[in-house]
DNA sequence: GGTGATCCTGCAAAGGTTTGCAGTGAAGTA
DNA sequence: TACTTCACTGCAAACCTTTGCAGGATCACC
């Protein structure tokens, strides 16, 4: 990778040496020397605290205090079996539809007291094999967010380590699924709604569950609705990839798109623009996810809003839970936890929401009076008035 | 926090039990029987190779592979003393900022073979001042992004656990700048050399180095050229916080802003489009940051570029390379590194780099002919050309 | 006073790895 | 042959915690 900044050599504009106290480690055995009592009370009185006279907790808890004791998680996972921490593997941090899933996610895994390894992997189905590896040692579990790699391999990395699926359905994984099949679905009856005919469903990446599910939905919904659904793609699911698709959308002659993303849309946008053609007047342009840009573009993207920070709590629910239920390689290891531990799974579908904004307008076959579907309902996320989102019916997908 | 999205009761569309291999935590002790050498001689196959015959190095080797072999990075941190662990500390993931330089830092610190806890502090100073404590003993060092505390607290916390600080300037500390002082003085002079003399300067977060810094350069860039600069603030540094301040904007009379972050920027831009008043025609705006949507937004916005990603990386770069020069709580802790590590620190500054787009344009002083500042130069992040940053100038400031 | 129960605490092993030290055998040197 | 050197490997302690077990003290009760 190319530096992309002017960077005339990164100045130095101070290197000096200091003197610095070196980080004094406390240890459970500190404590208990300050405390007069033996480690094993120490350790019950963070660990147990039930379990040590109430004269003895505070004593030990103020030496604690006093040194500024803090537990070694490692040492405690090395008896344990449980690390207090969790990994989340990101297709693409920079994408943004993944930092409020990060976000949501850390907060609630700090909630209940475990830290968050976060890796990006590029896109990568080999890193994210790779990494879930690197980190399954260090983990009670780990979230997979839009993996790219095959259902079987999942499968088969979760024997190594909990695994919780977002994005992407794994029968026997504990999956969070975002509904954008019927996203997907009210996104083409909006528009067919407003009169278009021929539709585009401009489509990211293929390995993308998100991707089939709508391609499947669209379908069903186009037909169902008389209108005839190109499909174009796959594409990066990037503005770029977006803006490059522009030129093909023109030429395919639709009136309407539906994109694989929030930023692709944007960018095709960006890309029709530049070609002179003007959205939503001659082109209607619907995105997915509702990133928090898509209410900022001129004109504000309609789009179908994916709940992103509740699929990012749920999931490290998901995860924490299966975790307390079957503690991991704890002390008899070589015996009990042979073989057999039976573990409950539940698959999650959150619901998704049309958010119609300025991105869509009448098609060619409007008819002038009323709109036939989605009445247009206001933004529920600006804070002009409450809003009441377009209310998503469907409740369940076969699985 | 409430749930923003209508949630249909989570769909539980599985709910089934399943047997499943428990983990089999493979150790160097299984290794060790496989292949028939001793324990120690498999610990040295992977930490120090050039220990072991490499008959018995290659045998070893196949037995790992073979069972699968991961050494526990907790228990090997037990005794170094060295985690391999790195936190990043954010002030806030969602703003689009900070993903770029999350995913340069990751990457580059898997690189070399770290794994990275991100923690998101919600702004808020005391709980980076928690995190930096909860993570000290499980990481070998902490990066502080944009920290909002205090810099005595700071350079405190800094004796507990190496801390590379980004965006911020703190005495003896290795800190990764980037110069917004300079972005911010040929952010003016642009405006200035457009016709603009009445400016406003929308401040950030009042406990932001970032904040201050700007402030500083831009009073002195305005009265350099004659320009009168009015100081709003401090904002949240948000979209919201942009669009709230559209109004005061109006209301102070100037022809010409300077946002504290893109995200403000586009907020004001939104917020005056509401009020009817037009970007650039009657108003110009200047972001900070050039984040991805800066140009997919209507009128493309004027930013000062920083050099996030490379701000990740060398920020990396400096923990770990201070990290390799003073290993810390190793063997002796008791003796040897009671007192007095000496480690080296640096500072480095990165260049910014003004970019201008569509949301600046001539004030109401322009003369017709020849622009007096910075030429305008093509955007060097679009595809259309390859483009030349405007060189920014001055490498140094003072400490 | 004896018995048992209850509460609290100490002992020591265990978890997976690294590493200083010592031991082995072979090769090199005198 | 005797001695040194060298390359390799094994032994065991150490890192910091947790936790089953057992011992000691206290108390209630018969």
């Amino acid at each position: 990778m190319e530096q992309p900044f002017a960077l005339i050599g990164p100045t130095h504009v101070t290197a000096a040496t200091s003197d610095e106290g070196a980080a004094v480690p406390v240890t459970i055995r500190d404590v208990a020397r300050a405390s007069g009592v033996h480690i094993s009370t120490v350790s019950r009185t963070f660990s147990a605290p039930h379990l040590v006279n109430p004269e003895t907790r505070v004593r030990v808890l103020a030496c604690a205090e006093d040194l500024g004791y803090r537990p070694n998680r490692a040492a405690r996972a090395l008896i344990t079996g449980r690390t207090h921490n969790i990994g989340l593997i990101i297709a693409d941090i920079a994408n943004p539809f993944f930092p409020p899933l990060i976000k949501a996610a850390e907060s609630q895994a700090r909630h209940r007291d475990y830290h968050v390894f976060v890796a990006d992997t590029n896109e990568d189905p080999t890193a994210e094999e790779e990494l879930v590896h690197a980190l399954a040692k260090q983990v009670d579990g780990v979230l997979l967010c839009s993996p790219r790699m095959s259902n079987s391999l999942i499968e088969q990395l979760s024997r190594e380590v909990p695994l919780v699926v977002v994005n992407r359905q794994v029968t026997g994984l504990p999956c969070v699924l975002m509904d954008v099949g019927q996203g997907a679905r009210a996104a083409i009856e909006h528009l067919i709604g407003l009169g278009h005919t021929r539709i585009a469903l401009l489509g990211g990446p293929r390995s993308s569950w998100t991707n089939r599910e709508m391609r499947r939905a669209a379908s069903t919904a186009a037909r169902a609705g008389g209108a005839e659904l190109t499909l174009l793609g796959p594409n990066a699911p990037t503005g770029t990839g977006g803006s490059a698709a522009a030129e093909q959308v023109r030429r395919s002659g639709v009136s309407a798109v539906l994109a694989y993303n929030d930023l692709m849309a944007i960018g095709l946008i960006e890309g029709l623009d530049a070609l002179g053609v003007r959205v939503p007047q001659e082109v209607s342009v619907v995105g997915v996810d509702d990133i928090a840009l898509s209410r900022l573009t001129r004109p504000k993207l309609t789009t179908v809003a994916t709940p992103t920070a509740a699929a990012g709590r749920t999931a490290v629910d998901m995860l924490l839970q299966q975790d307390t239920e079957s503690p991991r390689g704890a002390r008899g290891s070589g015996a009990g936890a042979a073989l057999g531990v039976r573990r409950t799974t539940a698959q999650v579908m959150l619901q998704t929401d049309l958010v119609i904004r300025d991105s869509t307008g009448p098609g060619p076959h409007a008819r002038p009076a009323r709109p036939l579907a989605a009445p247009r309902s206001p933004d529920p996320h600006c804070p002009a008035g409450p809003g009441i989102p377009t209310a998503a019916t469907g409740d369940a997908v076969a699985s």
